[in-house]
DNA sequence: TGTGGTATTCCATATTCTGGAAAGCGATCT
DNA sequence: AGATCGCTTTCCAGAATATGGAATACCACA
């Protein structure tokens, strides 16, 4: 068996040594190469000019513009005949797109983040966690004019978001002091939690309360409550969030919009086959 | 071996085409097999066998094989040894989703905006929503002497713009009672629809034919039918409108115009690689 | 009218892809 | 155990197919 392992996929690497061995890790060379051309478009935006993307990937420019004109038959790639530039084409966003409707909370939570949304008239928002960050994967924004909050894509630290601080009020203490040893608990603004036992303190109250709230500790002038999304094993699988800025985000308000996010996170839970941990169910 | 013709068997017809000779529209036969691979994947998020994809697409189960690996070292698809299922890989997700960053909504329309002209004969335009605004972003004059309106950068209000309307019609019924509230609906014309549960009605209407009508709402002697764009989230992206004096637009043409625009808009929301909502679907 | 930067097309060549066949692999049934 | 099925994976000879240098066409600008 030819062994396919041997490759990494750090891009740069494989590049040459497939260049060097064809026949070692894929095995089809014009598929290969079109998919270097593929890569090198999405690394700009912007688009390139057929002997830039060429010049990129090592190509012949007449090698790479066939391959482009059947990747632009199949519209992954487009041409842009004004700035005769090339880009990426529909098909490909259709098609990659797939990749996180196979599995995924997104799709699955969509609808109840729009009821949120409805029945919260704030800005709601989706995150995952990726090892110490919180990333924002999906948001529905709210009809208001006073709409805070970078769209999907952004990232926070765990200790001055919402979503964030729910999370580790699902995790032990522990992990609190490892944060703050390995990563620090910096200032976003003055109100943020940089002390490790006021955060604690504050954990604590977001697992009686099973929601967590965020008062203008990562954005002056931004408020937000959150709760956890289970997964089967009863472990954080994201975070739900209602944000909007303090001059609606009332104290009087807080509560009511805490005890709806905390709802609706348990329905997505059950939606995607996940179960609320005992301690904090209902 | 090597007989492609072989199989007279009935498929797609481009498919056929590109089978009976390769060199016809697409150059690289293994590529464009490749790129059939991943679109036939894309129909099933949950994922498909070797031998159900190869079937799909009709290529014999050795070079499916050998094209999905290639694609698998570029992480273009995956492979759920569990399953024993090829899905779409997070290469496709990442390279895909730049489409959405360079995609420009006005250069995209521009084609179809010209071909609806050309078949309505009268000026189109394009929109897009500013929170509680419609603002023309791009425009396509028609040929003829009386054109009426203002060129790009002019400003409407939602609920006496055909864009506007069309507009509202995806949304709530409280965003009526909201804008009304918040900012009226001031009478621009003896026509304007100037009380929210009319307005209602009127959206209703809308939802039903797929295209909204202003009749000399906006401004006197002017009339106009307009649909909506839709991004990938079926949610609305822009407005397409066809314009023109009442002269022209009568009641007769109305009927036909709506669709007509109704269709292009739909076309547009395909190329931007949006979906439109299931219950304007057709 | 020329010049430099592009994008396209052409075509002979042999490299690269092809697909049938056969070997593996892991079930489930007898 | 052994046999049979349905699937994936590998092999290999043969030629169809991709290749890339060079020629051509295009366009903008001077």
């Amino acid at each position: 068996m030819s062994n396919v392992i041997q490759v990494g996929s750090a891009l740069g690497g494989n590049v040459r040594n497939v260049r060097e061995n064809p026949r070692a890790s894929g095995q089809v060379q014009s598929l290969s190469r079109a998919l270097w051309l593929m890569n090198a478009l999405a690394e700009c935006p912007m688009g390139l000019s057929l002997s830039e993307v060429a010049h990129r990937v090592q190509l012949p420019t007449s090698t790479a513009h066939r391959l482009l004109t059947t990747l632009q038959n199949e519209r992954y790639v487009r041409f842009d005949s004004e700035r005769s530039a090339w880009l990426i084409g529909v098909q490909a966003f259709q098609v990659g797109s797939t990749f996180v409707r196979s599995r995924d909370v997104v799709t699955m939570a969509r609808p109840y983040m729009r009821r949120l949304m409805e029945e919260s008239g704030e800005t709601v928002n989706l995150a995952m966690f990726d090892h110490t960050e919180v990333i924002y994967v999906a948001q529905v924004e709210c009809h208001k004019m006073m709409r805070a909050i970078a769209g999907p894509g952004g990232r926070a630290r765990m200790h001055c978001s919402g979503v964030g601080k729910a999370m580790l009020a699902c995790a032990a203490d522990e992990l609190v002091d490892e944060l703050a040893t390995r990563h620090g608990l910096p200032r976003e603004t003055p109100k943020t939690i940089s002390d490790a036992d006021a955060l604690k303190a504050d954990l604590a109250k977001i697992r009686q309360r099973g929601f967590a709230i965020d008062d203008e500790e990562n954005a002056i002038g931004l408020r937000c409550v959150a709760s956890i999304i289970f997964d089967e094993h009863a472990e954080p699988l994201g975070g739900l969030s209602v944000s909007g800025p303090t001059a609606r985000m009332t104290d009087a308000r807080i509560p009511a919009l805490g005890t709806l996010v905390r709802k609706i996170a348990q329905e997505i839970t059950r939606e995607v086959g996940g179960t609320v941990p005992v301690e904090l169910a209902t």
